[in-house]
DNA sequence: GTTATATTACGTTACGTAGCGTAACATTAA
DNA sequence: TTAATGTTACGCTACGTAACGTAATATAAC
């Protein structure tokens, strides 16, 4: 009797997890230390102790490792939850985020906000993954803001976050000024002034 | 008697002019086709008609020339001249960049931007020169504005200009929502609502 | 003035290196 | 048997530099 073919992802040798782990990992932390021009197949292949052809069996060039490995790192905003109300809770998200952008997190961001301006692949990656998370994480706190009159709801809501979200990564790419946390509350107070 | 030696640029072959017209002009037409990768030395050379070591006589890497073309073709901003008000002074500059920003110029910005993440030199200028340069003239006409009282005068001036740029340079790199002129009126109704 | 000489610009050629992306083949795990 | 992985080896592009010769200009010696 023919046997149906196995669906490919259960015939034959399977991936050993601990690859995609490792290449992850390396790519992460020479990102880290050495912005985007450090993150070279050749250097992954070597910290990871993983082949170069490996590395292209799963991802098609260097930056698209490093972009990977950085939105592996990067999970979804939760700064917030312990916050009473919806206002603190906004206040402490982007708090969090301000904190990213002054540590060293914050280099891996600009690289790769620099990435994706020459590959439109990696650019998309960046804007549906990175990007949507915080402005939609944002976004949710931002309107229960509004909706609990807390706060003088702005014209539009996407509006305010780019008057939010602009100014935090320009600092961080231009470098002309320090992210803290006064700098987000300053910026609070011009685009969403608390009522009363 | 013995003279005096003469400065270092009187003396030997002069440099033509033509030369460094050449590479810049080359550097600049690859640099608003194919972006910052498009821009090699190998490139440059064989477009302006010069040997490689000749460049690396003027620059020391291809990022560097690139920068300079891209300093050079950007004059300082100029648009605000025939405005009747200070007000409408601001109003046109900023509409002026938001045109820039939308052209394929605001392409060549990204990857300026881009490229000042990874060298600081390249990072230095970039800062000391076009955005020195936008937000200086901005902040002139802003200081009038609040002088004449025409706008509810912000808390800082700084802060004003990084909420103003801030949007703008995000939309350029994220590429989430065009840039527009409207876009720059409803920036400026936030931070700097007209008076009464 | 005319002629040497120093100095600098530029081209040509060549070199070694880094990193790329791919191909061929062997090995290993299921 | 099938697919993942390692090993090795290519060819390619671009880099940055070095060596050499020549062109252009200024200064100095006569």
């Amino acid at each position: 009797m023919a046997s149906q073919p196995l669906p490919k992802s259960a015939r034959g040798r399977p991936r050993d997890p601990r690859t995609r782990v490792a290449i992850l990992a390396a790519a992460r932390a020479l990102l880290e230390r050495g912005g985007l021009t450090a993150v070279t197949i050749e250097a992954i292949a070597q910290k990871a102790g993983v082949s170069r052809p490996t590395i292209y069996r799963y991802w098609s060039n260097a930056p698209a490792v490093a972009m990977a490995a950085f939105l592996e790192a990067t999970g979804a905003p939760d700064a917030a939850r312990k916050a009473a109300t919806p206002l603190a809770a906004l206040r402490a998200q982007l708090h969090a985020v301000a904190d990213a952008f002054a540590a060293p997190t914050g280099r891996s961001v600009a690289a790769m906000v620099a990435a994706a301006q020459s590959e439109t692949e990696l650019a998309k990656a960046f804007r549906n993954e990175f990007i949507a998370r915080n402005r939609d994480a944002t976004r949710v706190l931002l309107e229960q803001c509004i909706a609990k009159k807390l706060v003088s709801s702005p014209a539009e809501t996407d509006l305010a976050l780019d008057l939010i979200f602009g100014p935090l990564f320009y600092r961080l790419l231009m470098g002309h000024a320090p992210i803290t946390r006064s700098f987000v509350d300053r910026l609070l107070d011009v685009v969403i002034p608390a009522r009363d």
